[in-house]
DNA sequence: TAATAGAGAATTTTT
DNA sequence: TTCTCTATTA
């Protein structure tokens, strides 16, 4: 009937060979005895989580306890026994990397690639390919293309604009978030509640309902429809989905705690029948909560799932006892957890490590000289002390990985062991200062948000301190690219709208506003595309001059281009080095062709004449792209790869220095981390306490949780008491997170400058601080030295005010929307740049003010000071 | 139509 | 402060 059955005969064979390989260790060990390595290390619970193959599981992993490897066996485990083909483990991640590493680890267990797991990837990869087989079903062709941010919001605007709403007030960044929002609760237009009919000056739900046209016209999707549209197909098709309900006999999960409300659906639909689902996450580690994820989806799972199996992971092999303590001390502030007991076999080590700077250049310079005096240290041992409980195969893993482990490390395992065993004993017995060198690349600095990242930048450019920066503007999302791909797109599919408006007049060919509206005039009416619009407009000369000469050239190349993908064809034009004499097209591979767009349509002219400091740069980056484009058989794999993978690994391999935020650092670990910027509004963020209450605060906190159990060996918290927000100076006081920190495993460090800095991990109490017992960590830390001034303390004196500061006022208090607000109506109040006004209307954290010189305004609370309150200039 | 000067805004971002 | 977007000017 339908095609599916016959790919899914194809991905069987494909898979053969590893399933008749994992049948055949079957066959050789037998169900119960013979040698099963991929178990080798595990611990107890490790153990019941990879053996309880039947129902549904909830693995409950703490971080660093292990769990890709417990799912990566549980996989194993599932193949080699026999439970289960290679095609038929229903495996999901979130990330590419994550999928890719699973993937890896998989085959590494088997011996052998798991090339035959074709159902192991992204929700989004996973429902793409389900979606291109049974795209009818949901009204599209089964080449249809997928929307990023950026063409979503560009599709917004037109609607908008047509919907005569200004844009100005209600942008379609806007719309595409509460539309997003409702996708992610797997929100059709007409089941969009009557409490959200309100949202977007309540045109929200109808413009939604025709950005779904516009998009099924475009025969396209956005992220959000690829979970949507499956889901619609399975509720619609009951045999399509009891098919692959049988089809995907064992489910798994990872990162439970991010998924949505669509993606739990999605699930649901397909474990409904036999209830493999194996869940892993860990509620404490749930920091998504802002794009949608659903922490109640792991906290319901053993209702939704009746007679669940729950296996906790609680061994740590990731942290020493200190910081897991530090860790636990600020995550226990937290309400509605479902709560775990993290633990190490391994040493105390270091205390968490907490310290005040002036401002945030100083903390920066600190951070650096820091970083650079591990190096120093790093040179005077041949080995590096670990002082975290590493289990064998994990130590082998690394070893054979080639981590960063294995490089400190010459000889065998045992050898290492003992070298590190003698570093310890020598240190117990001379007294000796534990050893804290460490690599660039153990070193990482994790912010709350990446404009934290600057002031680190500045600093390490300045001292020539190597690094790099995690995150930020990707490859794929880079203008250039976006460009070069947009081209790429016309020429595979030349009815790609969105695709023609971004490079009708890219580069500038004198095609503006009013000759764009006339192409989309005459696409319109004669019901065509818009290049074929273009093309119209060409030949009745409808655009004249130089526009439409330039446009003539741009509609006659893509159209040739096309023609060399679709192979030879006798014609005649400019690229006449292509043509054999005979008249035929010569062979041009999808990577010259690449080369031939960008510089026939003279798109690298148009960077190579620019002459900003960018430009090369952008440059490089194209020429990346067409070396992208070589691993690939055409482009139109290309381009759908690249629609779904948007990560760019780079393979950098100097050593250096990582920087990027709390949220990207999720799931990654090294041996020493910095913890920046610990101060109130900035984290935990005003705008996240303000726009989500005590839940924010709560995802705060487990953000901070994230980033301390991220280190290994060293963990160091900081804060500043000013800085510069927006180019304004602000005072900061330290975060309430700061409190919370456990003092028994905190050591507060003098600061530099006074009290004789050494230069040293770790200089002894001050007199100051010795005499401050019972005060707490933050206290300590201020004053102990330039905090104890006079602003400062009228800073102290001045923080019950704003209840900003009592972690027990933190925990209780209940913050909704318009509470939170520092002010209410009638509040006279000051802006930095409108003067002194009067708050008329408070909306959640933004207010009305009738400013008595600049009028009525809309502002944002942060940016207002109470009238009268010199609280804003402490020092 | 293209360059430019001011206004206005300003987390976190797996796909 | 620094970026983006819009209204103005050439």
């Amino acid at each position: 009937m339908s095609s599916y059955d016959d790919s899914d005969a194809f991905e069987a064979a494909a898979s053969s060979s590893l399933a008749a390989r994992a049948m055949s260790a079957r066959t050789s060990s037998g169900l119960t005895g013979g040698p099963q390595p991929y178990l080798d290390g595990l611990n107890p619970a490790q153990l019941e989580a990879v053996h309880q193959l039947d129902g549904p599981v909830l693995m409950l992993a703490g971080a660093g306890t292990g769990k890709t490897r417990a799912l990566t066996a549980r996989i194993a485990h599932l193949l080699s026994t026999g439970h289960a083909r290679p095609n038929e483990i229903l495996a999901v991640t979130f990330t590419n990397k994550a999928a890719r590493e699973m993937k890896n680890r998989v085959g590494h267990l088997l011996g052998q690639p798991a090339e035959g797991m074709p159902w192991l990837g992204t929700f989004h990869a996973i429902c793409v390919k389900l979606l291109r087989r049974h795209a009818e079903l949901a009204g599209l062709k089964s080449n249809f293309t997928i929307l990023d941010t950026d063409d979503q919001n560009r599709l917004l605007k037109q609607l908008i604009i047509a919907a005569e709403i200004d844009d100005k007030r209600w942008p379609a960044r806007a719309l595409g978030s509460i539309i997003d929002g409702w996708k992610n609760r797997a929100l059709t237009p007409d089941k969009v509640p009557t409490a959200d009919h309100g949202a977007f000056n309540h045109r929200g739900v109808e413009l939604y309902a025709q950005y779904q046209t516009r998009l099924t016209e475009l025969n396209a999707c956005d992220f959000g429809d690829l979970l949507l549209h499956v889901i619609r197909i399975f509720q619609e098709n009951e045999d399509l989905l009891a098919q692959y309900q049988r089809w995907f006999r064992y489910i798994l999960v990872d990162e439970y705690q991010d998924t949505n409300v669509a993606q739990y659906l999605w699930l649901r639909l397909l474990a409904a029948g036999h209830k493999n689902i194996c869940c892993v996450g860990d509620d404490d580690q749930s920091i998504y909560g802002w794009r949608g994820a659903e922490v109640g989806n792991i906290l319901r799972f053993e209702k939704d799932f009746p007679g669940a199996k729950v296996v906790r992971l609680e061994q740590n092999y990731r942290s020493t006892g200190h910081i897991l303590a530090a860790a636990s001390g600020v995550i226990e502030g937290n309400k509605g957890r479902l709560g775990k007991t993290l633990w190490t076999a391994g040493e105390d080590g270091e205390k968490v490590r907490l310290i005040g700077h002036w401002d945030g250049d100083e903390e920066a310079r600190w951070v650096g000289e820091e970083i650079e005096d591990m190096q120093a240290a790093r040179g005077r041992y041949k080995y590096r002390v670990n002082v975290r409980s590493v289990s064998p195969q994990q130590e082998a893993e690394r070893l054979s990985k080639g981590g960063a482990v294995s490089k400190h490390r010459e000889g065998d395992i045992h050898q290492t062991t003992l070298a590190r065993e003698q570093v310890f004993s020598d240190a117990g017995k001379d007294n000796l200062p534990l050893p804290q060198g460490f690599e660039l690349d153990e070193v990482a600095i994790l912010v709350r948000a990446s404009h934290q990242m600057r002031a680190f930048e500045d600093r390490f450019l300045t001292i020539g301190l190597p690094y790099r920066v995690i995150g930020g503007p990707r490859f794929y999302e880079r203008m250039e690219i976006r460009d070069a791909m947009a081209y790429f797109r016309m020429v595979v599919s030349p009815d790609d709208d969105l695709a023609f408006e971004r490079i009708v007049n890219t580069p500038k060919r004198g095609l503006g506003d009013k000759a764009q509206q006339t192409i989309q005039r005459m696409a319109r009416s004669n019901g065509v595309s818009l290049l074929e619009g273009a093309r119209l407009c060409v030949e009745t000369q409808a655009i004249g001059g130089k526009g439409g000469k330039e446009l003539r050239v741009l509609v006659d190349g893509l159209a040739r281009w096309r023609q060399m993908i679709t192979g030879p064809l006798r014609q005649v034009g400019p690229t006449d080095d292509l043509i054999e004499e005979d008249g035929a097209i010569k062979g041009v591979s999808h990577v010259e062709l690449a080369e031939i767009i960008l510089d026939e349509s003279g798109y690298t002219a148009h960077w190579q004449n620019d002459k900003t400091p960018e430009a090369p740069g952008r440059l490089e980056n194209l020429k990346e792209l067409v070396k992208a484009l070589e691993s690939f058989e055409n482009l139109q794999g290309f381009l759908e790869h690249v629609s779904l993978i948007m990560d760019n690994e780079s393979d950098d391999q100097d050593p250096k220095v990582t920087l990027m935020t709390l949220h990207a650092a999720k799931g990654l670990e090294f041996p020493a981390i910095f913890l920046p910027g610990w101060e109130d509004g900035l984290f935990p963020s005003q705008r996240s306490m303000d726009e989500s209450g005590i839940t924010g605060l709560e995802e705060e906190r487990r953000l901070a949780y994230v980033g301390i159990t991220r280190a290994e060996e060293v963990c160091t918290i900081s804060f500043a008491g000013n800085r510069r927000v927006y180019g304004q100076w602000q005072s900061q006081m330290p975060s309430r997170f700061i409190d919370e920190l456990p003092e028994a495993h905190v050591e507060v460090l003098t600061p530099p400058g006074l009290y004789g800095h050494q230069g040293g991990m770790s200089a002894s109490a001050s007199p100051v601080e010795q005499t401050m017992a019972g005060s707490n960590l933050h206290e300590r830390a201020a004053r102990a030295d330039v905090y104890n001034s006079p602003g400062w303390r009228r800073l102290q004196a001045n923080q019950g005010q704003r209840g900003l500061r009592q972690p027990s006022e933190a925990k209780t208090m209940t913050i909704d929307a318009e509470a939170v607000s520092a002010f209410s109506i009638g509040d006279r109040v000051f802006h930095q740049k409108f003067g002194y006004g009067e708050v008329m209307h408070v909306e959640g954290d933004k207010l009305a003010i009738e400013f008595d010189k600049a009028g009525s305004k809309h502002v944002v609370g942060r940016f207002l000071v109470a009238a009268g309150d010199s609280g804003d200039v402490p020092f």
